[in-house]
DNA sequence: GATGAATGAGTGTTCATTCAT
DNA sequence: AATGAATGAACACTCATTCAT
């Protein structure tokens, strides 16, 4: 992961106005360094043992007690919202380097893409929520903000990769912005060997779908049916 | 969706079985109706509430009280598989008949991935569940003969769509597997029209990806970014 | 157990007057049969699982539906009292038949301490009750009718006793009725050799408590500590 | 009762252990309070009300929320386990203190059964329950090694006792051992003039059963069959 | 500030009792 | 009359959140 929880390179989201706080702009650096082992030890969880992880557990996981979790974070959504918002702020941080490193558009498209899988620890939290509960934490404004931007980046991107005729012309950013999410979802524990293959391959596959013209060989080769363990 | 609750119309699965109890194998016709509205209901619940929805919300959208909800399952996980049952046993019937009546394996597939945008309903459960219990529901015999039978027909799909020319040879079953749960999971709202049209155009590019030859036209024009809602 | 649980020889206790029901006084056979197979079946079930044991139990147990046993039986409490009155019947029927046939009183004495033995898998129920569910049994018109019964038999037995110079003479029907009550509470599993032993030898030990003069030999060796299971 | 709820005088059980918590030794004031507060609170309400008193109504006679029940006890066997060692030691502690101020054997025993009335409290738990649960409290490795001690200190003041010539020579420490929990069990309301008379005297009546020659007086009169309120 | 103990509302689950079949 | 399905009140237990130390 590029950017460290510490740092606020996307500058429209200074870390401290996550809180909303109207206290000192910033904190010390114990507090930093417990405010961020939370953020972290938050997304671990959410991921590894679901939303409802008793705050308890995302506290000591952190080396913290619940009275610091709660003094940093209201309550869950909070906590919930704070995650959402680093991992899309650092998810824009990856696709911007992308796109200004990458020669060609559409390989920043897949850098992204593929950048994106080690997101998988975080983003995909949202998408196990009820619809409730997302909605709301997609109403959080840094996090429209974050989105926003990402569209902006997106949109640029698949504009640049249509005029060097590597992108196909019927698709818009929001429609690579959905495969793009689509993909997230499906990542699969990348020390597993052949899950992460599996991820690969679908991920090949939808690029083929996107591309101007052909396709390309994927990773390995094609999977059977019994080489599944999940559907 | 094909599948009334009621019939066993996929063999293997006889209804009452999904018990295990060794009692009659019919229910009493009230009995009956109450299990299948059960199921019903739960499957709306969890996805409209998450995994956590409380068991009274669910007896009462199923206009039973909770103490017939625990007649019928021993707890929440009980519940829960017999929804995956039901869900996987529906499919599989929906799948089995588009292999039937489309005279091209490639017809099928697409037939199956868009009837299954139905079956949104129940099949989300899976993905929005902590591991260890989803690890758990998978394991239930059950669950794993559907799963079983199910990548069967999916081979035999792949087989004969590449024999006819009309799906890329360098996919197996399992790939096309993946790349259909994962659209399940992006499906949205079908009611709301913006959603779907998206998930219609994900579904495209993917399709796309997978023919042997060319890209076919998407539904509607590009989404740009700021139609979208939620990525 | 020597007084059938159809039989109602305790003259003063007509089976059917135990419902308090103004029907018809006699029940049909297999209503008989029902009801005195639920008694059992309770009797048993209090004492094996605690006087909480869900009456769906004890309705198997005795090969009926709970529907039946609950139109033998108003509540929890009916039933309970039904046992306890049968319980006491019982020992009352035995008590009276060893003041018949013991030419002498003390052996009468003995012999329905020991005969009580048999009654462990009842009497004792009303020793592990809240004192007042305890106490509310205890207040039946038909139990409080048996105590009396039973006390009076208790009496006549304690002072032939005396009188035959076997019984010391300060202790009277109550103090040997608290006595007896001991050694029932006090009884285990006499199929369990080692404890069955024991419960001879406490009893043996009051019993020479309340010999008019000496001890007597106790069955068995001293038991050491170490032979002990439980205390 | 002469041990506190705090102290650790029967050295080998140390308060702290009770709960196998590896923690710090020693608690923070308030909930070393609060722990001694709930097992006597408990141990009223188990011997008032059963042993399925509602857990909320044993925090409340302790003056804590459930929560703070549940924090010490992790669930209800739990309780039972700790208000059953606490039990055993204080009558090991008096048993023992006996012992040691008594200058003859036989004096020792007669006062441990005479102290151990006040046990009545806590006792009679082990008596009230299904056997099930019972022997599962009985394995507690702590209520062992207290049964043990306890036999132990028996058997050295039977032995004591019978070579002073006061205690027949034909029992154990087992069977004093039993008729000494006989009484436990029977023991009354001491507050209740009539019934603790009634205690007092099975108790002289099974001291005289024990003594090596002769009977001694009883306290009061020979209770009639009518002063009887519960047998 | 940090900690973790206390609180009590929220839910899963059980089971006594009722009642349709 | 017998059955066992349905009901819902009651209780165990968990955990978010607060607050004394």
């Amino acid at each position: 992961m590029s950017r460290t929880l510490a740092d606020g390179s996307a500058g429209a989201v200074p870390a401290t106005s996550t809180e909303g706080s109207p206290g000192p702009e910033v904190l010390r650096a114990d507090a930093r360094r417990n405010r961020d082992q939370l953020i972290a030890a938050a997304a671990r969880a959410f991921v590894e043992d679901g939303p409802d992880v008793p705050m308890d557990q995302i506290a000591r996981a952190a080396g913290v007690g619940v009275g610091t979790l709660y003094r940093r974070f209201a309550d869950r959504e909070s906590l919930m919202v704070a995650v959402l918002r680093h991992s899309l702020a650092t998810l824009l941080d990856d696709v911007r380097r992308a796109a200004a490193e990458e020669p060609r558009a559409w390989d920043a498209l897949v850098v992204s893409m593929s950048y994106s899988r080690e997101l998988r620890a975080s983003v995909p939290i949202a998408s196990t929520l009820p619809p409730e509960l997302a909605a709301r934490l997609h109403d959080d404004p840094v996090v429209r903000g974050l989105r926003r931007e990402l569209a902006e980046v997106a949109d640029r991107l698949v504009e640049a990769a249509q005029q060097e005729g590597t992108l196909r012309s019927d698709v818009g950013g929001g429609d690579v912005t959905r495969l793009f999410s689509l993909v997230h979802r499906g990542a699969s524990d990348p020390l597993d060997e052949a899950a992460d293959l599996g991820s690969r391959r679908a991920l090949g596959v939808i690029l083929d779908g996107l591309r101007a013209a052909g396709h390309e060989a994927l990773p390995g080769g094609p999977i059977r049916t019994r080489d599944l363990q999940a559907g």
